[in-house]
RNA sequence: GGCGACAUAGCCAAGUGGUAAGGCAGAGCUCUGCAAAAGCUCCAUCGUCGGUUCGACUCCGACUGUCGCCUCCA
């Protein structure tokens, strides 16, 4: 049982093996930070996300780098119609996105290096291809000439006859070539630059993860990630870039692409403006069903987002939350451990073993994280009858499971449910309290002051007073919190 | 025009040459003061038409439809 990769650079599922004995290299495409980043691209960090996690629980030591391209003409654009420095827009928007990402548990890179950063490395590269005659400088730059390397256009399976038949490509007096690609920019008047042997300039777009994978991975590395649309010409210009300088070797051994998201039915993109903002659907749901919701669907194909299928993920997660409490109550299990889970996956004990062999066996094959899924939710059943001992490695093995997949839960957000509420919220909630107890103090948190009503409530419906009891349980509803009645007790949460 | 992907129940969505995972919704039941939650049970023959095969939803061909890349894009 190993784990199998589809890989675009040979068409097929194949079973992955580290170039390096234990160590996994895997460089991914990050952003360009010129606009608000959407859905779309939390998908693909997502996706790699998880494959990190199970690489990890597989025992591989994983350095995993994700760039940023923080200078290219967007940028520049965007600062001068905002009226600041490229600095700023990159430093907006990928702090956004750093944000959400944090927000959405995807785990920081081990690196996170930025194209203006590795200019000297860039540099060298571009000198490495003019020596070998594959770059030319001409009057606004220096370009790579696409009929120099004869492997052009294998990766993305383009033929570059095909490619000049393409209306859209612009012939310019500035290339020998029209399908030839800037590797380096002259200086235009207020654009920022840097010094090179060709004079001021900066990097075009391609190259500088050429050179950050190389700086920080060394070549061959592992695995290349990217959303499918980066495969042409993107990252088929990276290979172009690098290939030459290495003597006949190849620059990454896994080519993995992650499917598009789509709205509305066509492709959420910055250009066509249909893309939801991140950052806003992350403040409308939460981060762990959007996971759930992404993890559904086969990470290779196309997915249409819509409100209800993000509804549909978070009824689908609740259900797996229960079961981990129960399992943990049952079990006596009072701390969730992270690193205790994953061993508890790894060994795991009569009572997960079925769970954790689908689970392994749907993410082997090429990381059917619907088929992991599906393994969850068709165990649960045979969960129920579970106590004491087994129910404890029941919730450590689906806690590990969940965590693979990046859907655990928080400990400290279900430790302090009261958190969730805001602050209208906790006003109506003070209010509340008013009437029924007396003038909240200052320092009264809000969580005490849910529990008192509720053990006020519960004190009524022992006395059988169910229209106090109701009304206790309406107001509360009112301020958000919703109150269950189980056979140990009432309980409580907060919906947004 | 070139290259490619996809078409599975009300919705989302896996999968296999031998008679279809899972989630949501829906129906029934159990529990319950009520409610909610939860549990149990039920709910598709896989775009159309041909072909190969003992047998195809799964392979091949044609067709129809949707979409992507070819320009910045996760």
């Amino acid at each position: 049982m190993s784990l199998r990769l589809y890989n675009s650079r040979t068409r097929a599922v194949e079973t992955f093996t580290p170039l390096d004995g234990n160590r996994v290299r895997i460089y991914m495409c990050g952003l360009t930070p010129s606009a608000d980043p959407h859905l779309g691209h939390a998908r693909s960090m997502l996706f790699f996300d998880v494959l990190r996690r199970y690489l990890d629980f597989l025992g591989y030591a994983v350095t995993y780098v994700q760039n940023v391209t923080d200078i290219d003409d967007k940028i520049i654009k965007r600062a001068a119609d905002e009226g600041v420095t490229w600095h700023d827009i990159v430093e907006k928007y990928y702090g956004s996105f750093a944000a959400s990402l944090d927000k959405l548990g995807v785990r920081r890179p081990e690196v996170e290096p930025r194209a203006t950063e590795h200019v000297p490395k860039i540099i060298e590269i571009i000198r490495g291809l003019e020596r070998k005659g594959i770059a030319y400088e001409s009057d606004d730059g220096v370009y790579y000439s696409v009929r120099a390397w004869p492997a052009y256009g294998q990766l993305s399976g383009r033929h570059i006859d095909d490619l000049l038949e393409s209306v859209r490509i612009d012939a310019s007096e500035h290339k020998r070539d029209p399908l030839d690609f800037a590797l380096w920019k002259k200086q235009k008047p207020g654009e920022p630059a840097w010094e090179s042997p060709w004079g001021p300039g900066r990097p075009g777009w391609h190259i500088e993860c050429s050179a950050m994978s190389w700086e920080y991975l060394g070549e061959p590395f592992d695995i290349h990630g990217g959303g499918l649309d980066l495969i042409f010409p993107h990252h088929e210009n990276e290979v172009a870039q690098t290939e030459p300088l290495l003597d006949g070797g190849f620059m990454a051994n896994f080519w993995v692409h992650t499917g598009l998201l789509f709205f509305d039915g066509s492709k959420m993109s910055k250009s066509l403006g249909n893309f939801v903002p991140l950052e806003e659907e992350l403040r409308r749901h939460d981060p762990r069903a959007l996971r759930t919701l992404f993890l559904q669907i086969d990470y290779r194909k196309q997915a249409n987002f819509t409100v209800d299928s993000i509804a549909a993920a978070t009824k689908g997660l609740q259900r797996l939350d229960e079961t981990l409490a129960d399992l943990a109550v049952r079990g006596g299990v009072a701390h969730l451990d992270e690193l205790e889970a994953l061993d508890a996956l790894r060994a795991p004990a009569p009572a997960a073993e079925s769970m954790v062999r689908a689970l392994r066996e749907a993410l082997d094959a090429d990381m059917s994280t619907a088929g992991a899924l599906a393994a969850l939710f068709g165990w649960l059943p045979g969960t129920r009858a579970l106590e004491g001992e087994p129910a404890a490695q029941a919730a450590r093995a689906l806690y590990g499971a969940m965590w693979i997949l990046g859907v655990a839960p928080r400990v400290e957000r279900t430790a302090r449910p009261a958190d969730l509420l805001n602050s209208g919220q906790v006003e109506q909630l003070r209010g509340l309290y008013a009437v029924e107890v007396g003038p909240a103090p200052n320092g009264k948190q809000p969580g005490e002051m849910v529990e008192e009503i509720v053990e006020l409530r519960d004190k009524a419906r022992r006395a059988r007073d169910f229209a106090r009891s109701d009304s206790l349980r309406d107001a509360l509803a009112g301020a958000g919190i919703v109150v269950k009645d189980g056979k140990e007790g009432s309980t409580w949460s907060v919906v947004r």
